[in-house]
DNA sequence: CCTACCGATCGGTAGG
DNA sequence: CCTACCGATCGGTAGG
């Protein structure tokens, strides 16, 4: 058997798994982590119950793959365009205009998979509970660092309350990935763009010029 | 059989009625309605399956009747005592309030009801889907309602946007809902309370007297 | 309110 | 990757 044909048939299996991956993200998204079955994913992928299995030999494997997958997604889509900007306010602004673009694309039908998974596992004692609380302070502190730079740079107030300032974007961002995804109006992401531009504005230092 | 009896067993009936709602809406609270089965409620109430489906001949029914008694209590906790002060930016600032004490107070062990079921319907179509737009689009006009009476009063700048103003203070409420519930930290109230003074207060109309 | 059941589906296993 | 199963649990029914 020449090895090229191992390495082919590997590579299928690995593009497989991450196929299963990518449809479990997308269930995920809008029927949870808990409603996330090994029959809904057969189903859905046109194999047996066993043969999804096999790939990850539990079904508490398979969820904590579909977050890792789920946060390579969000990487990509939203924080490694946001900090390919220029650091400061503008890599604020772009974190948060990414967000909402991510959630206005639809890049998780179910909209923002962390969004769904807070708001799923924020009561819910156990593993993914922790994964959740993890996640949320990972994004704080993404969020903290960029607004901090942007403080020492001189763009944003000397005295500005960096938690404060975080929970407001914040809020606005998460508010608008749960209404966008229930009413479907593009008024909603547009609220959230303006509530982000005024937060922002009234953060900015004094003298400082626009970004 | 004295009419006393059977008055007695009517109210028993009822009772147990509305104890079976009660602790279901406390499950649904932290597990969603798609968590909250006859067999999990039969648990928690020490009866047989059969004996709380009796209650309601369906699951749908009992999913049906929780989110009903959700909203009484919600009514009670915070929409009908923000409603008692006086019209204007009074009302406004308590509708804001006695939400974040209810969250605070863990009035449902999993945080808000409707954040809740926000969360876990918006993107799984179907009657719960659609409960949660209409219960979303009530919130709102409660809110609007409110936020236009104080404008009308003079207390709020005469060309403030409504539906603005009613998107950031509802973002710091959800907000602080799933925060507080995930992390249990008292700061996560507080910044809600610092965002939603911010926010009513730059609404405020210039020569206005502070309420 | 109960026991005893129904078919469907759950996660997981055996054997191929 | 498959079929064929396992015990547990789901919503719901029958009969009391």
């Amino acid at each position: 058997m020449p090895s090229g044909a191992v390495g082919r048939r590997r590579s299928d299996g690995k593009r497989t798994h991450a196929a299963i991956l990518d449809v479990a993200t997308r269930i995920a998204s809008i029927e949870g982590l808990e409603g996330l079955t090994l029959g809904r994913l057969a189903e859905e992928l046109e194999v047996s119950k066993s043969g999804v299995y096999a790939h990850f030999g539990s079904r508490e494997q398979l969820q904590l793959e579909t977050i890792a997958a789920a946060q390579e997604i969000m990487e990509r889509e939203v924080v490694a365009p946001a900090l390919s900007e220029p650091p400061g306010v503008r890599q604020l602004k772009a974190l948060c205009e990414r967000y909402l673009s991510y959630v206005e694309r639809l890049v998780f039908p179910g909209g923002c998979f962390f969004s769904s998974l807070l708001a799923e596992m924020d009561a819910r004692p156990g593993r993914f509970h922790e994964m959740a609380q993890a996640g949320a302070r990972e994004w704080w502190g993404l969020f903290a660092g960029v607004a901090a730079d942007a403080r020492e740079r001189g763009e944003l107030a000397a005295d500005v309350d960096i938690d404060q300032l975080v929970f407001e974007l914040d809020s606005s961002l998460e508010s608008a990935n749960y209404y966008y995804v229930l009413l479907r109006d593009p008024a909603v992401i547009a609220r959230a763009r303006r509530a982000v531009a005024g937060i922002i504005d009234r953060a900015r230092a004094p003298g400082a010029s626009r970004a």
